[in-house]
DNA sequence: ACCTTTCTCTGGAATCATTCTAAATTATTG
DNA sequence: CAATAATTTAGAATGATTCCAGAGAAAGGT
């Protein structure tokens, strides 16, 4: 499961990375992973941060964010221009868009796979492969 | 192929989908197919047409990049926060993204099938199906 | 060719998400 | 508890994109 202690282990899994817990870092991890997996924008989860009277900057937002990404405890996902989503589960899954609303949502387990993945062009090697499956209202 | 008749057939190409062969329509047209399948930003496409002396402005680059997606001359590739990149290749196939450099690169035919798609939720149709590998300098 | 209508183009302002900056605050360590 | 280093912050700055309202160009008769 993806967040076995949600709340008391948040102190230690910031030190583990790294990144002193400060009051705001740890008021925006209670508000990432207390719950099951999402998928959250800057602004959003700044507004949720007013919403719950913890009073946070927004550049701070960012740079958590960034920061959480960096040490793998969320993932970006990029599926719109111009606005970027962070992912609470890290592990190796996929999307849904939905092109009327924006909403991102984790295509379940391992679903999906790919065939006949071309090789890495010389000199790289494969850091990720993302798979959108971008839905549209049916009729 | 792409391109069977790069230049003289842009004017009607243009009227068949309802689009006034202006003159800077169609000089976007030629910079956009008038060679191999290409993937460029607005601000790129901005930057080819003022070095082959066409006077557009960016609004109209902006513009016509997104009638062309419209009627399906391009396609709309998001891989990075922030830019847009736009796709000659309208074709069914997915992309390589270099993390250092920011290009991206066509995989090429249908070397890349996906296993197992999900069904889409109920009530939508899966419109397309976006992959990107993204790769990294080996060391 | 000439109107008339309807698109299209344009520069500049406006917007939006994101990043930067430099100063104030807070955590950590000795 | 001081000293150091990391963090937060408001607000400015940036960068891509969109909006706007007026000027310009294409289309379809006539």
């Amino acid at each position: 499961m993806a967040n076995p202690r949600p709340y008391s282990g948040l102190i230690e899994r910031l030190k583990a990375v790294g990144l002193r817990p400060t009051r705001q870092r740890l008021a925006l991890a209670r508000l990432l992973f207390g719950s099951g997996n999402r998928h959250v924008s800057a602004e959003q989860l700044h507004g949720e941060a007013g919403a719950a009277k913890v009073r946070v900057s927004l550049a701070t937002v960012y740079n958590t964010l960034h920061q959480f990404t960096a040490v793998g405890l969320l993932r970006e996902v990029v599926v719109e221009p111009g606005r970027s989503y962070f992912d609470t589960n890290v592990e190796d899954h996929h999307h849904f868009y939905f092109e009327e609303t924006g909403r991102i949502e984790d295509i379940p387990g391992h679903a999906l796979r790919v065939l006949d993945l071309p090789e890495a062009p010389a000199g790289t090697r494969v850091a990720r492969v993302d798979i959108v499956v971008r839905v549209a209202e049916e009729n």
